[in-house]
DNA sequence: ATAAGATATGTTATACTATATCAACCGCAT
DNA sequence: ATGCGGTTGATATAGTATAACATATCTTAT
């Protein structure tokens, strides 16, 4: 899958291609690619935007998959864990990885005015070990977010 | 003030630092330094962690400074926006700028261990904003946290 | 000095985000 | 068939943040 930014795409593969690969993943690591757990990622990958957690459940509970709360954070839990889906912080919202199973500490550009989430090659995050390694400290995890205006809303 | 990482060093200097860089600050730019905001960011200098607004609102409480959540959310509003305050997205917690004044998009290391967190230079910001740069995003505002062990806690 | 406008605080209520806990179910290996 | 790990169902509650409106205080121009 090719990385692209701000612009527009054939979306369609986005879904599908996103879901396969997840769905490899799960059968190479023997993790269970659940009804709930899909249904979600498949949510989140019909836009590259961040979805609230209770954006989601209404349409699962729609589908009876699951009324309550946790329904979809054990979903997202699974999905964020194993690299699927991304939290934004800056958001508290949740958006589908666009590079499945890569391992990488991911970057994200917010647009504060069509709220399109890019997740970006990593050189931020490069930078960010380097300053690490300087005073010793061992990341285990990154957040690395950026709001501003996308190409076209500016 | 100079930077320090997780080692130790003399404290009584940060707070009074702080106190005093964020109240010229003011001066200069005629804001209002009033005793909430002053007391919110003396409770956040006294330590290098980050602090939840509830963790500091029944401190204002007993001071009789205010017992409603909107009286701390809007002293954090007013040291935030004017960079005497950083919000750690990771933690939704708060902690005071060890550079106040500085124009800057800082980054920080969160220990899991023992709560410390330390605001770094900003090699991944410039990273950042060359990444931005390719896409012709503008940022506005920038997120860098990276979680993990500091050297002590390794 | 004082009125007008801007800024800050007090207060109530509510919205939004997330997790703890325990019970029930399912697939599978022993 | 039994026990085990992992998943889901359901209730309750914890934790984070803001809307809205009334009151007070500060600032500045007159």
């Amino acid at each position: 899958m090719t990385v692209h930014g701000f612009d527009t795409h054939d979306h369609s593969s986005c879904i599908e291609d996103g879901i396969a690969a997840v769905e490899q993943q799960c059968a190479e690591k023997g993790l269970q690619f659940t009804p709930v757990r899909r249904r979600v990622l498949e949510i989140l990958l019909q836009q590259h935007r961040a979805m609230g957690a209770y954006d989601i459940l209404p349409i699962l509970a729609e589908e009876g998959l699951g009324k309550q709360p946790p329904v979809v954070y054990r979903a997202l839990d699974f999905l964020t864990k194993n690299g699927f889906v991304h939290k934004i912080e800056r958001l508290n919202a949740y958006i589908a990885c666009a590079h499945p199973g890569e391992n990488h500490a991911p970057a994200f550009m917010i647009c504060r005015e069509c709220d399109l989430v890019v997740e970006t090659q990593s050189r931020p995050a490069a930078a960010f070990k380097a300053t690490a390694k300087d005073i010793g400290f061992e990341i285990e995890a990154t957040v690395i977010e950026a709001e501003g205006l996308c190409p076209n809303c500016q």
